[in-house]
DNA sequence: CCGGATCTCAACCCCAGGGTTGACTCTCAG
DNA sequence: CTGAGAGTCAACCCTGGGGTTGAGATCCGG
């Protein structure tokens, strides 16, 4: 019995030729080509493959994003991933979005048909390099120190992480509203910070809160 | 050309079963099989096989450790690791080591084939259960206590999480705009929270980012 | 003593975001 | 078949937050 693959990937070039490449290897059958995410869902709900071999970076829904509505909807459908870069950050948010396997798109023909294999078997293939991170683990947190900012820059953005509205910082600190707003722009500025949502994940991430 | 293998396991029926399904399998060689760690290690050297295919739980010496060995002392030889329960814990502790592969020995033939075959070709296949293990590792606490959220919702909160604008999150989401402020309005109205900034607190005290 | 950094404050503009209401569709359990 | 929940969308209002400019007060090191 042959594994049923749908095929999503916005560059035509690689799309075809993935599809002519997968067609010749045995036990492996192409029923449709997506070039974006939402197509790729609506190709997956309508034919019901064994495997989704999906590109990560795509226009109108990514791949992690269709993984995540894939799984959710399809569980019948595994998931892989392909994708240019193996050092992309968001491999990790595909395998936890419910990916199965990984492959980089230097890989060869057997390959890949091993991986789909594997995946509609249940079994998971990763890239050695994304075996070695999720092994080693997310140890990678970076001491993005909070040197740069004013003392009172820091008291600000710790506020603001507890979801203080500007009054309330202001109450808090015994200052006018106005000089919370300087030290936030000043803060958002050194930063590269867009608006307070940012700063809370931003002090979060420097274990502030 | 065949992918060369020597298999470790302590167990005869075990061993002389593997040895002669794998020989059955076209583009497998069983080149030599031991019944212990310490002869694993052996027949490595003495072989340089592509992959060793060894038992976690084994007498003079574990499989753990003969990993360890294999891969410092002959790190063209893969490590594709075979054991009966697929919650042993040592089953991460022979990832660290440089296993490539794991399975457990309920996996049928094609499927220690296809570990065989992708562990030659530097590739690495897990159990499933392994996998989800491995993940949630990299994970904080899951997701369990978002109740109350529906999973639209629960998405919408992780985008706001990660910084995005609405119009960022609808985009990513392929819905519109007002859609997205839907979600966002019931979210709130759920979580007790007044902006986006407490919304972004809310999601990484629940582990979502 | 001067320049720089920090902290403070004000007035202004503008729009993204949050609140509200209402409506259409689909699915699913009762 | 019906009602509830989920998801989708639109129109409206209005405040808070972010951007900008400019400026006075304090402190410290050179």
């Amino acid at each position: 019995m042959s594994v049923r693959v749908v095929v999503a990937d916005d560059q035509t070039v690689v799309r075809d030729g993935l599809v002519t490449l997968l067609k010749l290897l045995p036990g492996i059958d192409v029923i449709a080509a997506a070039s974006d995410g939402r197509e790729a869902v609506e190709l997956v709900a309508e034919h019901d493959p064994d495997v989704l071999l999906v590109d990560l970076r795509m226009p109108a829904m990514d791949g992690v994003e269709a993984t995540r509505r894939v799984r959710a909807d399809h569980p019948r459908t595994e998931v892989v991933v392909l994708t240019t870069y193996s050092d992309d950050d968001s491999v990790l948010t595909a395998l936890r979005a419910g990916a199965r396997g990984f492959l980089t798109k230097d890989a060869d023909a057997e390959s890949i048909g091993r991986a789909l294999q594997a995946a509609a078997a249940g079994q998971s293939i990763v890239d050695a390099d994304v075996q070695r991170r999720l092994i080693e683990g997310t140890t990678k947190r970076v001491e993005a120190s909070v040197s740069g900012l004013t003392p009172r820059e820091v008291e600000v953005l710790r506020l603001i992480a507890e979801g203080l509205s500007n009054t309330e910082i202001a109450r808090h600190l015994v200052v006018s509203e106005a000089t919370v707003k300087t030290h936030i722009n000043h803060l958002f500025a050194k930063a590269n910070l867009r608006d307070r949502a940012q700063a809370v994940a931003y002090a979060y991430r420097l274990g502030l809160a």
